[in-house]
DNA sequence: GGCGCCGGCTAACAGTGTTATCCGACGAGT
DNA sequence: ACTCGTCGGATAACACTGTTAGCCGGCGCC
């Protein structure tokens, strides 16, 4: 908090004139770095190109991934919507589209953590993964009608 | 430190004579946790098995789950081997049982972090997910040869 | 009998999030 | 024009964190 207010020319506790505490501070950019994840999903139009542009979204802003799915952080019910809208417009199917933002955000944390090597091997292991979810049974696009307005998050950054 | 070191009916500073620093001690703790989920997954022989146990074992330890998984403690490579071989010897491909280690790690980690509201849909995203991987091409136990020996991590308590 | 190591102890430090309290600027209302 | 409340700064201080420095008793070994 202290490195933040110097940041902005303040004293820390002045922080505390514009949110409640830390977690609230740190929800609020959660938020706002979620909308912009969601934004970058949105253009996706191929299982493939969305997995990379997840991917690479992530590890472009790794402090902020990891703030965004660090368990002490709530978001909000309609956050999910925001992660989980563009993988069901591809994959076509809600629990599908779940299972995908999973294996999608499994790979991003152990990439992150260093749990796997670096190498050809995590193209690898992201090329299997989308492979079998694009074999499965139910996978397509959302066939027909209109599509769901991209939700926005309204953050409390002011 | 001090909350444990009153557990074990100690100073705080005594803990320094056993660890050099909270992230060692941490990182004992997780390799001790991670060999335990290791002996659990071992057992299991189908993907949908492997999978709840993995969940499962999660679950009933969140903290130390998410010990194991924070991006602040690092465990050696050979770990990997221990988290990834119970997946191996069950989907048979090095690339698809990284994804799935993914997959489930994913699956854990949004349902811990409540991004994944509880109840069917959990369990439909889990059954969506392991259909897509055992539906998958090169799919498969390993047909042939000697397993190898399952690994175990020496941890450093004492 | 001395020596060294092991593992406990106390005191203390720097850094953390946070609270209580004060105060000047500014806009609205009578 | 004066007052009054709100807003957003400031300072001082608190409790708590991981961690270091240094002291010391007991035990095994040459």
């Amino acid at each position: 908090m202290r490195s933040l207010a110097r940041e902005l020319g303040i004293q820390a506790p002045s922080l505390y004139k514009h949110f409640r505490d830390k977690q609230e501070l740190e929800a609020a950019v959660a938020a706002a770095f979620l909308a912009d994840l969601g934004a970058e999903l949105a253009g996706a139009r191929s299982l493939e190109t969305l997995a990379g542009a997840y991917r690479s979204h992530a590890l472009r802003h790794p402090h902020l991934y990891r703030l965004l799915t660090d368990r002490s952080v709530p978001l909000l019910e309609r956050d999910e919507a925001v992660a989980v809208g563009p993988f069901l417009a591809i994959v076509g199917n809600l629990a599908l589209a779940r299972a995908t933002w999973a294996f999608a955000h499994g790979m991003v944390e152990l990439e992150l953590a260093g749990r796997l090597e670096p190498g050809g091997e995590l193209e690898a292991a992201w090329a299997a993964g989308t492979a079998a979810i694009r074999a499965s049974p139910g996978q397509g696009p959302v066939p027909a009608g209109p599509r769901p307005a991209p939700v926005v998050v309204r953050h409390g950054i002011d």
